[in-house]
DNA sequence: CTGCGAATCTGCACACTTTGAAGATTGGCA
DNA sequence: TGCCAATCTTCAAAGTGTGCAGATTCGCAG
């Protein structure tokens, strides 16, 4: 995701309003590596923009993901989560805290695959569940 | 999954109740490579079960999953959907008519991953995105 | 600077999936 | 045959996300 200045430009050239809500968002996600839900978003913007809507949380979170600037994720904590990170990764997630971190894979193009056939597959994406470090150490 | 037969020997064996609604259930999963939704399974049990209720169907899909005789997955379709191959495999799913096959891959011990320091991993998953054969087709 | 119109925001209702809880029913054993 | 715990049904509710209507506001033209 480009920078709140960057996004405000784009905005802009596509004929969009910059809003005080939609800078808000924007320094929100930028460099946001939480993978926060719409929801976590909304409370942190609440404490800056008391009366922000959830509404517009979700609404700027779509376009943003839209315009390729973010995506969001499913990574099957119950509500959908967005990274500013438009790099080609990964994800691994706590099944206890719900810790989240980006994870990056290569050597994939060696995999052997069978199942795919008449599939056009547009996108590929490896979740890894377990503990992270922190709750593997207290449940030991 | 095992069979509907072994399934009531194991369900006895855990001093569990073999009822009509579980035993049909056993016989829908069995073999199903549909990857139902637990609505979907409840249209078709309450086809030949009319009464069965919704709950019935969760609770004993759930258990079934507890038990390791299913596999229930989260493909981002929405509804959780339910799975009795229970070999390691993976999924494909059409974005438009959300068709999943099961798809097996191989080799991915020789992949080179970054970001699970840590981690104690428990379980990778991969998801393929894309378009099925007939919507392929259609969309051309 | 002022005013207009379209874009945006808010607030509310609703759809959807899944689970909790309570009471009615029933399988399995004495 | 009867009992009791397990199970089933029914209803309500939690949680996530979207549609809609009306109020507000951004951005530009004058």
């Amino acid at each position: 995701m480009r920078s709140p200045a960057e996004l405000t430009e784009a905005f802009r050239a596509h004929g969009l309003k910059i809003t005080p809500q939609r800078q808000l968002l924007f320094r929100l996600m930028h460099g946001n590596e939480c993978h926060p839900t719409a929801e976590a978003l909304f409370q942190t913007a609440s404490e800056q923009m008391p009366g922000i809507s959830l509404r517009t949380v979700y609404q700027t979170l779509n376009d943003l993901a839209t315009m390729g600037e973010l995506r969001s994720l499913d990574l099957g904590t119950g509500a959908v989560r967005f990274d500013p990170n438009t790099d080609d990764h990964h994800h691994v997630v706590c099944d206890h805290c719900n810790e989240i971190r980006d994870v990056y894979v290569s050597g994939s193009d060696a995999l052997s695959i069978s199942g795919l056939d008449g599939f056009a597959v547009s996108n590929t994406s490896i979740l890894f569940n377990g503990l992270c470090p922190r709750c593997t150490a207290v449940s030991e």
